[in-house]
Parts: C-alpha cells; structure tokens; sequence
DNA sequence: TGTACATCAGTGAACGCGCGTTCACTGATGTAC
DNA sequence: TGTACATCAGTGAACGCGCGTTCACTGATGTAC
C-alpha cells in the first residue's frame, strides 16, 4: 500500500511544525528546542531528523506560514480600501503591517531571523510571496507617480517597503524609538501622506 | 600612591575595549569571547570581571565608541552640505548613515544587537547621542516643514530615522532586498525626494 | 627607611547550561514468493 | 493467506561544542606605625 509509512512520516511533519509554530508564536526562534518539540510531539529527537533535514528546515517552515500570513493580512488592507486613494491604500497596507507586527511579534521576528549566512539557497516560496508584497505596493505607486521609469517603481517599492520595515522594527523597541506604539500608526501616516505630492503635481 | 593599582586596572579597561572593538570590527558581537579576549590581552579570563561586570559592559563599551562614530560621520555630512537646501541636507544624512553601515557593517549591527530583554538601563551616553542624530533631523525638517506641530516633527523625524535605518537594514542583506548595494543611495534618494516635498513647495 | 599586615587585582581550572546532531540498535510496515 | 526477508522510520543516550561566570587561591601593591 506504500501509504501507511509515508502517512505517518506526513503526520509527523505537519504536528512538528503546528508545535513550532505555536513556539514561535509565543517566544520566538529561541523557543524551539529539538527536545522539547520531540516530548511535546511524542517522539524521539532523532525523528525530526528523518522529516526535516536540520532544525532550520523546520523553522522555515514554519515562516512559510507567518509569511502567508502577513501577505494575507496586508491584501486584506488592500481589498478593504476604496480604489482611487492611492496614497491612502499605502497607508492602510502600512498598518496592517504594523499591526501584524505588533500582535505576532515574535513570530514576525523569527522572519528575520534567518540564517543570513548561507548566500544561496534562499526557498522559492520565499521570493514568490515577497514578489506578492512588492507588486501589491508597485501598483498603488504606479498610479502615484504615473510618469516614473519601471526601475525606480521598482527601486521605490522596495525602497518604501524597507521603510515602513524599519519604523516596525524601531517602533517595537521602545529602548530606540521612544515612541509609544499607538503613535506609530500616525507616524506612518505623517511620513506616507507626504507622498502625494510630487513637485511637478498641482 | 593609589595610582599604580588604579593605572594597570584603566589600563586593562582600555586594552579590552580596543580589542573588543577590533573583534566586533571584523566579526560582529558573536566574535567577542572571554577566553579569546583574555588570551590576547594577556590576563586571565576572571580579570575581565574586574573591570567589567559583564561581558555585555564590554561590548556595551565598544557599542558608545562606534555609536560616536556613526554621529561624527552624519554631522561631517550635514556640515559639508550648504545651507539651504534642507531636503538635500537630509538625504547627504541618509546617505552617510548607508555608508558607515555598508563600511562598518559588523560593528553597526552589533549596535543593535544588544539586551532588548532589560527593559531599563538604557545608558545615558546612548539616549544622549540618539538625541543628537534626531536633533540633526529635525533641523532641517522644520525648514522643510515650517508650519509643523513640533509633536509631530518629533515623531517625523523618528519615522523618518527609522525609514532610512529600514532601508539600509534590508538593503545590506541581498535576501530580502535584492537590490545591489550601489542602487540604494539612488533609492534613498528617490524616496526621500519625494516624502520630503510638500504642495506648498513649488 | 623598614617591617607587618591588609587589600584586592589577577589567576585559570572547573562549573553549569543549553543545545543541535549523531548513531548503533529495535521494531513496525511493506514486499516477494 | 502465510512465511521470510528487507527496509527504513523511530529511539534516546551520548557526543560535541561553545561559552559565560565563579571562586578558592596567590601575590603584588598600598598602608600604618
């Protein structure tokens, strides 16, 4: 039948990552620990080993989820917002970002947690969700600046994406920002709404 | 005398942070071991404790010396700037902030890669300096902005710290950004050129 | 200047902790006939 | 259906590594008289 190993090998996968990522979901990358994921799933420490090549792997894994679901997230902004307001529909994107950020914080960082090390082998999932991201904030741009060359939309997407990155990132750590986080919504909005208006407008 | 005593421990003191640096320098903070640093330093591992209540003080030291660094080479550019030309100004800022973290790389992340976990003990040293970079912001800000709430230049002005440090952050690794590292001043520009014009201008 | 004592920096082996990964072994499942 | 054999998932103690920190001890420097 071939299928009673292969559905337990299956099984075992996919508790594997709910456990890490329910881990994850509380205390970040560091809270996933070989042997207490083993206990937690009911099997041995070497059994992660026949499933997932290496403990990275598994945290992959489960970053190909939290990454659907900021995607996920963020189109919702999208779709909930009027089109015609471009300017407007970046700002919303931007917060539905800040807001994921802020409620799945530990997981949000384990994204960015990664093994920078290993210059290759970066998952195709990984660039297709973020090519997802980048042409959700292209499309808005595009419409901002309707006359700018295709390589500076590009420039500037990844450019403003980094951006609102960066105020997440800072803002989530009140030893730098100083900014209490229910300013960070309108400091997004102060440094986004600028945007409309390009010199050669109006 | 009770000098020879206090002379040969400043001594020590100096000798480690030199070499602490030196190490963070190439390696980041993850180069910084207490065997290593005692070894080279020619004292035993427990002397480091006498001078230093933990190997965090030291790293804490080495981070107050290049945090300086990172201020004096923002204030050279502003300073090299003429007057006048306030976005300008702001975007010759970004673009020394990119080029320390590009030329400095292991050390600048180092900076940030400290305790998050005391939620205190935010040295003085480091909010002072902090305030002098957002004070270099927000100077030429209020000339962009005059009509401003100085509220919210204070907050713009973090957003904006943040949006450069955001850029550069994810520029410097290849696998999110994608972008070559000679592109990203012409991103900060192109970004800023355009957060930074108001309809009033022009 | 000299002697006795006190202090405290300096020493480095040892402690302690955390953890990923391996590997020789076992036993359940699948296959061949 | 039954038997013999093969495969490979599952096991978990043990390995290995890296490292910060401690602590009983020593010896140089400072102090008191």
């Amino acid at each position: 039948m071939a299928g009673k190993v292969q559905k337990k090998r299956e099984d075992l996968r996919a508790k594997l990552i709910d456990l890490a990522e329910e881990r994850i979901k509380v205390g970040g990358i560091s809270a996933v620990r070989a042997r207490d994921l083993a206990k937690e799933a009911g099997c041995a420490v070497g059994a992660i080993y026949n499933v997932f090549g290496d403990m990275n792997d598994l945290v992959m894994a489960v970053n190909a989820r939290t990454f659907k679901r900021v995607g996920a997230q963020v189109s919702a902004a999208v779709a909930a917002e009027p089109p015609g307001h471009p300017v407007k529909t970046m700002i919303a994107m931007s917060h539905a970002y800040l807001h994921f950020a802020r409620d799945n914080t530990p997981a949000w960082r384990t994204l960015f947690d990664l093994e920078v090390s290993t210059e290759e082998s970066v998952p195709k999932w990984y660039l297709e969700e973020l090519q997802k991201v980048f042409s959700l904030i292209a499309d808005p741009l595009k419409r901002i600046f309707p006359d700018m060359s295709p390589e500076d939309v590009s420039l500037m997407t990844r450019g403003l994406f980094s951006s609102v990155h960066g105020i997440v990132l800072l803002g989530l750590e009140k030893r730098i920002s100083g900014v209490p986080i229910d300013q960070l919504e309108h400091m997004i909005t102060l440094v986004f709404s600028h945007l409309t208006s390009t010199p050669s407008e109006k």
